[in-house]
DNA sequence: ATGAATGTAACTTTTATTGTTACATGAAAC
DNA sequence: GTTTCATGTAACAATAAAAGTTACATTCAT
């Protein structure tokens, strides 16, 4: 698929597109070509990409809403919040990123066809 | 302590102090007191609240920075991802609330006057 | 060559948060 | 009682992060 493609799909904009799947290939997981039938395609098995690996390729971003402003506070305050919070947050990202990694692309896609199957299901027995 | 002290201290404006302290005095864990003497008071035992008790009393924010932007989501790839994700996140979410319900304010300023204490010893050895 | 695609820098828009100003209200002190 | 010191709150401004946009260079098939 073209970014513009990809785009439309998502109600977004073509170069926040390339930006978000740039990062993608630059893991290997997708890979782009330019120029007439250019465009993205991907490159690895969907049952070997799991959520976790997209979470690290995008720079495994930030998973929680509350965490330590600072790493090394002056305050003593926010010292002892910090530590009273990190085991905390440290066990629950351990838990999800645990799973993250038994989240494949393809078991998203197969429930994805599930899904659409059953769509059509319902709209067929609705013609009936 | 007034709003102006408090604001100080957090390096912020004695406004956006009285608007969270406001959710914390709706929530009755402080009392303010307006005119001369006036201020903010911790209304119950400090080791009665919890950071669950100050997480309910402003709102229950949310904890994830990637949780689910829509409910009931008409695209079938959100709903996959949806579907996917509810449980970890669920659990996790349990597992941060459950911890914090278990840090009282009380055992933060024990801590916290050890760290003081700590530092006024190192402060003292380093004069001899 | 031409057209269709990505790559990327620079800029603009949007949105949420935070900060600020202004003023009304209330309570103690003189 | 009036002055001073505090909160309560509405309205507005500033900030910062994310997303969107424009522009143009680059690449590749036709």
């Amino acid at each position: 698929m073209t970014s513009d493609q990809i785009a439309q799909w998502l109600h977004t904009n073509p170069v926040v597109v390339r930006r978000t799947m740039g990062l993608l290939r630059k893991a290997g997981l997708v890979r782009s070509d330019r120029g007439h039938a250019g465009g993205w395609r991907i490159c690895s098995d969907l049952s070997e990409i799991t959520l976790l690996d997209l979470h690290a390729a995008l720079g495994e971003p930030a998973l929680f809403a509350l965490a330590n402003r600072e790493d090394a506070p002056d305050c003593l305050v926010e010292q002892a919040v910090n530590t009273a919070l990190d085991d905390t947050f440290a066990q629950a990202e351990a838990l999800i990123l645990e799973r993250f990694g038994t989240i494949s692309l393809q078991s998203l896609a197969d429930d994805f066809s599930a899904r659409l199957a059953l769509i059509k299901q319902q709209r067929e027995s609705h013609n009936v």
